[in-house]
DNA sequence: GATGAATGAGTGTTCATTCAT
DNA sequence: CATGAATGAACACTCATTCAT
């Protein structure tokens, strides 16, 4: 029997960690980062404890990778504005991207929300999140600008804020939470 | 010297409750509740390991005691109508109120935030936080209707959303986040 | 009933962490350090793991607990000069206490020897060996200053190597290793 | 290409094992035997773990077959006489031989040293260390004989016991330990 | 009421060894 | 012959909890 191919390897690689990942991911946010076990996160995904070792270096590692990349799938709605200030069409049009994700894929934003909103996690995070917050909130600092507010940087953290709020409370409670209602009254009153 | 009376062991039983809570408050909003063993708490509050579990069956009684506590300061914030509606002036300073309490009470909120951020001990509290809070919605519902706003429960919600919002942004980073001014944008644009 | 007194806690702690060091000090000879395991020497000392770690910091603490105290004892054998050099009659006396605790406390220097000898274990207590061996060494090599050696220093480690040497060998293989003949040459011809 | 010959298929399998041995070798004498992985001997060998274990039972087949190769080496440094006794300047000869061997294969000396004082590891090959080490003394013994000695089987044994003694300060303290000093002191005083 | 010694199940992690390919 | 994914038993260590005193 001839070995396999580095191809076939690299596969296997993939896949188990893409498995990995997807029982830590839900377990994290079922049970918060320090509850869940390593050995848990491999009963779940079917392998033994050492396996998972293969993959990832320790359980902090795991965590950074599972919280890596949702943060990828979170820039990639950041709209491009070549350094122009967004306009209100532009800004509404980010808003409706965000809120559509977090309903279209719900139980994966549930998820990721649990586990990023854990103090343990966000010191693990800390740098790459604000990494990511910053350019967004300087996009809406420049967009209050442009409108002439008096305190842009603040209405620019407010947005932020609120967008949080909103998405936590739509994540606890779905179902009662008038997403879309609420969404018309902050572009109405916010923008 | 005489025996103590029923009354005073009552009271010394009382005065080491709060002597441990105290220091399990401090240390859970300091460390997690995770690495914050009983061992550490019981140096901190002078006594024993063994005592603690002579006034709480055990971590999570304790824990729950803690946010229980809590929720009562929270509770008494709650301005009185006796039924009728909030005026502005009511709201507003309630909304101050609870702005003053989350610098002031920092580490006792930043505890309850990771505590409610844990899924599994947030199970233990949920119907406790419900009961406070539906009231708190409903109060706010009555003060946008009062305003004749289209849809006022939406805006309940959506002040509610905020001020998690605002709250969490500033747990996570106190120094940088411009409170008070949110506050005023927040009076000005939302109520 | 009343908690036990301090002094009875102590004891108790004393007559433990005798009984933790012994077993240790067996199991590390018999096996080396690294395949000694805690749980191995739990088991001998008729104990819980977790109980060695309530007297021990960690594994290294422990070993370097057990080895400290053999140095004491040997510090002990060393003759008080007050500065002075030795005469021969001195260096004689001091080889045969040597000789003799080796013969006499066989079993508990056999598993001394047997720990400090390995490579993993100089390298916790390099630092003091260092600070114990240096005085004798110096002690030597004064005696053979006044001897008139040309390289004096030389003479002593010398010395030391050779005690090593006739130790491990006794140690090895007591019954056929000619001790007190060796020690009569070794007086004869190096001192 | 023509299929390989049965011998260069062995020529290969002997060259593979020459370079895990190699690897091993190293590994174990810069880290020890327990924090020596076979990973880390596969990654040095420049091949996959598995394969070690295609040459070798396991690890402890592995670090007999390593200690044995060195005693041959050090079989082949023993003076070869025939049943005659060594005459001194054979005997210098074979001490010179020794000290050189200790300097320029550091490393493996290293390694044996440490195999050695492992109590466990011992066992495996005692049997093979007696079976060098008799005709040495014995050799040593009939010099001291012809020399008019006494006792010369004392004087073989610790002569056998003082290189010991020196090795292992060497070994420790390669640095600082006059090692040519005290070869000279040992020719000039104890043959 | 109060102590802290003691337990035991648990944690994250390592690694010799196996085996399908 | 050769690969490295996979296993599982072991390791050092932690800690909530119990209990004799």
């Amino acid at each position: 029997m001839s070995p396999r191919t580095e191809q076939q390897f690299s596969e296997i690689r993939e896949q188990r960690k893409a498995t990995i990942m997807q029982a830590g991911l839900e377990l994290f946010a079922q049970y918060s980062i320090e509850t869940t076990s390593i050995s848990m996160i491999a009963k779940r995904a079917g392998i033994s404890k050492g396996l998972i070792y293969n993959y990832f270096d320790n359980k902090e590692a795991l965590i950074v990778a599972i919280v890596t990349q949702g943060f990828e799938e979170f820039i990639r709605m950041i709209p491009e504005t070549n350094g122009q200030p967004l306009t209100k069409e532009q800004l509404i049009h980010y808003l409706n991207t965000t809120f559509d994700v977090l309903t279209t894929d719900f139980q994966y934003w549930k998820l990721y929300f649990s586990i990023v909103m854990q103090p343990a996690v966000m010191k693990l995070i800390e740098d790459q999140l604000m990494a990511i917050m910053m350019p967004v909130v300087m996009l809406m600092a420049d967009y209050y600008e442009i409108q002439g507010v008096a305190n842009p940087m603040a209405h620019a953290r407010m947005l932020g804020a609120i967008l949080d709020g909103i998405s936590l409370n739509y994540m606890i409670d779905p179902e009662n939470f008038p997403l879309n209602e609420i969404k018309d009254i902050l572009i109405q009153k916010f923008l």
